[in-house]
DNA sequence: CGCGACGTTGATTTGCCTCAACGATTGTGG
DNA sequence: CCACAATCGTTGAGGCAAATCAACGTCGCG
């Protein structure tokens, strides 16, 4: 897989042989829009790499309310990383934003192959790490920044994302109603 | 080193002489009450590991509010990761809450044990993904719970920092202002 | 066509902030 | 050991950003 590969070399080098080595350990999967790759109270068995389509993750508060953790568009992971490492249900749900093609991988594969291939421990240990960073920088811009600096960041960081996506989960992933999003942005046309 | 050998122990099987090696790469260092680790502008060339004492991480905004990300405790590893992995001055002040000894690691040294030491490279990979998880729980509650529902979990969570800490800190990590937090406090007594 | 999800707009409410004043506590130098 | 400043916590009045609730137009889709 072109994509995988490419992926994987950002981070460390990789023979062709090694590649095949994972892909034997991983499954093909679709997922067709507005379906579940995964709901809260199931354990995420595994890890995707998304090849082609988009998928979210998000959880549902109390008051019915979805909070969008993370986009995956092609070339990314995604899971409920809680569920992942310590094997119990999650409360994340996975669903398609569009028709999405899949690599999974189990934990259990993953393991084994942290053994078998040193690399993909430290693959998985750097993308962790930018993982990381990207989270908390998040959490701080949601403490220090206003809404509208908010979806002004939104639209920098993923400028391809914006007129593809239903607004109500760019609200949702801003943290602020869809009603407040359509009111800041028709302010926006006389400012 | 008692604490460190107790510390990786949890997440990995080590033996006398390969703490050994790792603690030649470290060095003492000890900060007092107030004094920074790290600025903001500065490159965090280590991460440190706090043996006794007590360190926190935080941002400073445009406003000049402080947000704390994390508080570390004995036991714990603090540093600025945006800057530590890329090398480049971060936005993150690390300073001390009370007079604290800690154990510095270079990047450089953590990429060389990474290397000589391929245990110590699996004991990252699962102690960033657990700060992951950790990281992107805390993203939810800050969407979802109100005020006074994350006042609660910083109860349930650092039961032992509350009475040790300032309330403008806890305010701060809970995304309050004092004089919020104050006042929660009182319509608490009644309620 | 007709239904259901989405986006818009307006009136009203509210959670939390701002600013200001005032004790209480801490710590620091004389 | 005290005087003083500095920081912290409390309380109150008022303000604002964003939520809530409700009504209505629109669009994609079965």
């Amino acid at each position: 897989m072109e994509l995988l590969l490419h992926t994987f070399s950002k981070h460390i080098n990789i023979t062709e042989q090694e590649l095949t080595v994972v892909l034997n350990r991983m499954r093909k999967k679709t997922v067709k829009k507005k379906q579940y790759l995964l709901q809260a109270d199931q354990v995420a068995k595994d890890a995707a790499f998304v090849v082609s389509g988009c998928l979210r993750s998000y959880s549902i508060d109390d008051n019915g309310f979805e909070h969008i953790l993370q986009f995956a568009p092609p070339g990314w992971w995604i899971t409920d990383m809680f569920s992942f490492i310590s094997e119990q249900p999650g409360n994340l749900f996975i669903d398609a934003i569009e028709n999405t093609e899949l690599l999974l991988l189990s934990r259990k594969d993953q393991l084994a192959l942290f053994d078998e291939l040193p690399k993909l421990e430290r693959y998985f240990r750097i993308v962790t790490e930018k993982s990381l960073v990207n989270s908390r920088q998040r959490l701080v811009e949601n403490l220090s920044l206003t809404a509208k600096e908010r979806y002004e960041r939104f639209c920098n960081i993923y400028p391809t994302l914006i007129n593809t996506l239903p607004q109500k989960q760019i609200a949702s992933f801003i943290g602020v109603t869809p009603e407040f999003l359509s009111k800041m942005k028709s302010q926006w046309l006389k400012g």
